[in-house]
DNA sequence: CTGTTAGCGCATTCAT
DNA sequence: ATGAATGCGCTAACAG
């Protein structure tokens, strides 16, 4: 490898200019003559030029660019977003690093680090688990914006769906189709002082059921994790409660997921014996059997959102609370009682 | 924000040393007395210095990270793999970063780039669509190791399973159970000079079924392209060439799920009617109905091995072909005849 | 408009 | 064993 790293040097010397000119045309700042421009291009792609990142971060102190921490890189939800917020950075002079947070706070508490010390211009979470104090801490020294979670004390800097209306429609569904038990699989719903999605969910469950005048039966909302196996679980809880259920509104598809299999080795037939709905329409909502009634968040636009907003944050412009509508997808899982 | 950065210097002043005995002690070299370790350490904790990386790689030439390129971030299979990785970092002084390829040769071309100007020490490809010429150039000047897709001329580089092996052992199986007539779906098997691990898939099938003295029915055997949307078509074209099939052995989950749901749509039931198996054990393929034979890949196991092997290249050690046992799955999806 | 110069924060010889 | 000095490649005043 004789070929030792070119600099900005070698470019300045088949350009016959100065450093400082090829470092402005290249940050594209000041007026440069065309003529030394263009000249300063050529040379640049001549000698297939790669400006030194750290180099310029170094002395620049901006890194451009902007961490991305997700919790799950494995979730079709989740990658909607990231598909977004890829959209949304493009052309923008910024490019996002990403990690994953796996779920785990301290995971996550690292890859946070590791984004700092890589001095990012601006945070992306979608979803996480970090105290809402310390992503208040985070956000007063870095531009930060979060989806999938709602911050009380970070509104402004939220974008979500508004999934207090999105429950509220889905139960109403549910009870338009005819059905008057309806079960919930939820989610733990607090966590710090973080009031977290799924509870608002609930809530809006909770308010379709009361405004119909039905009573909401405890016993026919439990708990999950928001994992398959969990929606399982659920299930099993469910029918040994013995209370009648005609439909089950799971807080995500994942739950929905294991709802379904468990009902399947119940010998409980979907939707002929119980109904069932979820919520995030995941790729495979459209592939089970039968296909499965849910919302759609529309993530893609989210994440751009997200972007959109990292970068108004880091360019000093106000941001304000952006909430996204959902939408219900019908679909084969819900029978029409009657 | 009046908390100015603070630097090497700050420490060295407040352990009334010398930068070079703080960068040091930092970097664990050469010796120092225990008493000025301990004051600096000390004064590290205290001034919670962190060091700036960009200035360290700087000057040290070395980034001290490794870049992860997926083609997609929403698989729970890939998923698996990067999870490995993160493992097999863990404690070595490299930390990953990650770009997603998108399936989107332009977008790898890009991520690639980009890690390359961020200097990174190694790269990890999980599957990809880059010419394998490109791949060789990029291996000559930085490690490189590649998960999911076998690279003739980087051999040694390269980590999977014997998928000609489990495409065998799959089709026994079926046989084993008393088909005679098993379809095939499978995808594009030639991407450049690169023979893809689904045209290995097939080949086991199709000596699998030599082996026992079956025919290989070509009418049998449709081309989809990984995607769930594929895999319903090609039942489709199966279910037109009015020959008959009592399995499909889908070279990839994805397809098997839309596979399945097309069996669905035209009323055939699974396994009474067909018989379905897929590949890679997606974590839903638990979750369907009914739930799916496939074959299982220790992804989080090839994925370590991948970090420990860059790591290995990183240091000079030379890295042999790495190929791991794949393990077949049985759930309901197969009936057996008779 | 353009060239010169001084750091950015740290690793690393080179002396001592 | 330790400190002083040099430079990594580039940006950003600063002069002209």
């Amino acid at each position: 490898m004789s070929s030792r790293k070119i600099t900005i040097e070698d470019i300045a010397q088949k350009a016959n200019v100065s450093i400082s000119t090829v470092s402005r045309v290249l940050r594209k700042s000041s007026g440069v003559t065309a003529e030394k421009r263009d000249a300063v291009l050529q040379a640049v792609s001549a000698l297939d030029y790669r400006p030194n990142v750290f180099a310029q971060s170094l002395a620049s102190g901006q890194s451009m660019t902007i961490g991305v921490i997700t919790q799950n890189f494995g979730s079709p939800f989740y990658d909607g977003i990231l598909q977004g917020i890829l959209l949304g950075l493009e052309g923008s002079e910024y490019s996002p690093l990403f990690a994953d947070g796996r779920w785990q706070e301290t995971i996550e508490q690292q890859a946070l680090q590791t984004f700092l010390d890589r001095r990012v211009d601006g945070l992306i979470f979608v979803g996480g688990q970090l105290p809402e104090p310390d992503m208040v801490a985070v956000a007063r020294k870095t531009p930060l914006i979060s989806v999938g979670r709602t911050l009380t004390s970070l509104a402004e800097n939220c974008i979500h769906i508004d999934n207090f209306q999105a429950g509220y429609d889905l139960t109403r569904y549910l009870l338009d189709m005819g059905h008057r038990n309806i079960a919930h699989i939820t989610a733990r719903m607090h966590y710090q002082n973080t009031v977290s999605d799924v509870a608002q969910r609930y809530a809006g469950y909770a308010r379709a059921l009361q405004d119909a005048g039905i009573m909401l039966d405890p016993g026919l909302v439990v708990e999950g994790n928001l994992l398959q196996q969990s929606g399982a679980l659920a299930v099993e809880m469910l029918l040994l409660q013995k209370r009648p259920f005609s439909a089950i509104f799971a807080a995500n598809d994942q739950m929905a997921f294991g709802a379904r299999l468990a009902l399947y080795r119940r010998g409980l037939r979907v939707p002929d014996d119980v109904s069932l709905v979820g919520f995030d329409d995941e790729m495979t909502a459209a592939f089970t059997i039968p296909p499965l009634t849910t919302v759609r968040q529309p993530s893609v636009e989210m994440g751009q959102a997200a972007a959109a907003a990292v970068l108004n944050l880091i360019n000093g412009k106000p941001v304000t609370q952006q909430t996204f509508p959902s939408q219900l997808i019908v679909r084969e899982s819900v029978l029409r009682l009657r």
